[in-house]
DNA sequence: CTGGTCACCTGGAAGC
DNA sequence: TGCTTCCAGGTGACCA
């Protein structure tokens, strides 16, 4: 159940061990994800090396030179480390084995995707439309405000939309929000360039502090009792309705927005 | 372009 | 216990 901080985690924990490594064998198994898994996959990857693992958003670029694998994790994906030849669960629905050590992806929901690219990955239509990395030096306010000016939507579903920056998922919209002190709903034009900055800064640091805690969990990508994608700081406001506020100790609300819950306090948050 | 809604799927928890 | 309902960390497609 990942946002960007679970996907870099993920990356972090599996690029060492196979950067470098060949593909001897692919496992497909029905049905589809999102979209088809691409029924050639196997051809296209026995005996090519893993030149690289890139992150976009939350897309996992698989770099075997001649071509990409681009995976994304949906709302329920997890990739782990196995021995080959380890049976498949439910859910298990690709295998790609380097001789000695196995990828393998989980995905109960199925919105997770798998795509075999030839050509420039940042060109395909998933990846060449999307937003500012939030973790990079020229995700500025100002780059923020200059995106934002004239948009009446909220702020939260503003930073949510994967065309305006990448990565902020629903959990950590609400985290941020709450640590810039910026009410959810207030249409994302009207903020200004100082509380953007906050707001720049929150996102920041709200993103790296979950990639540090999920530092710790790095050993969980290998063996089947790995849980990799549900280390988590402790939240400020993100499922503690009726729960006291952490700052001021009023009572933390939930509206929905988008159809999906917005966590607030309504006392820090203006 | 923008904003709003829907759809895609499974499974766990809560309600009755 | 069993059935129903709601909810879940994403995002592309579609509409006005």
């Amino acid at each position: 159940m990942p946002e960007l901080p679970e996907v870099e985690v993920t990356r972090m924990g599996i690029a060492p061990a196979l950067v470098g490594r060949t593909v001897s064998a692919v496992s497909l198994r029905a049905p589809a994800l999102r979209y088809p898994l691409p029924a050639a996959l196997a051809r296209h990857l026995k005996g090519k090396t893993l030149a690289g693992i890139a992150r976009r958003g939350k897309y996992l670029l698989l770099d075997f030179g001649t071509g990409t694998v681009l995976l994304h994790l949906g709302m329920s994906g997890t990739l782990r480390l196995l021995p080959p030849r380890t049976p498949a669960g439910k859910h298990d629905h690709v295998d790609l084995v380097f001789d000695d050590l196995m990828l393998r992806l989980n995905d109960p929901r199925r919105f997770g995707a798998l795509l075999w690219i030839e050509g420039d990955p940042n060109a395909h239509a998933l990846i060449k439309d999307l937003g500012m990395e939030p973790l990079a030096r020229s995700f500025t306010a100002k780059a923020l405000h200059r995106r934002l000016t004239g948009r009446s939507a909220a702020i939260k579903l503003a930073i949510m939309d994967a065309h305006v920056v990448v990565g902020v998922g629903n959990i950590y919209a609400s985290e941020a929000l709450f640590r810039a002190g910026i009410a959810p709903r207030t249409p994302a034009g009207k903020v200004s360039l100082a509380r953007l900055e906050r707001l720049v800064t929150a996102i920041k640091e709200t993103l790296r502090s979950a990639i540090r805690a999920g530092g710790s969990t790095l050993r969980d990508f290998f063996g089947c009792d790995g849980d990799p994608g549900h280390f988590q700081l402790e939240h400020r406001v993100y499922g503690r309705e009726g729960e006291a506020c952490r700052r001021c100790g009023t009572k933390i609300r939930q509206i929905r927005q988008g159809q999906r819950s917005t966590y607030y306090c309504p006392k820090c948050q203006r």
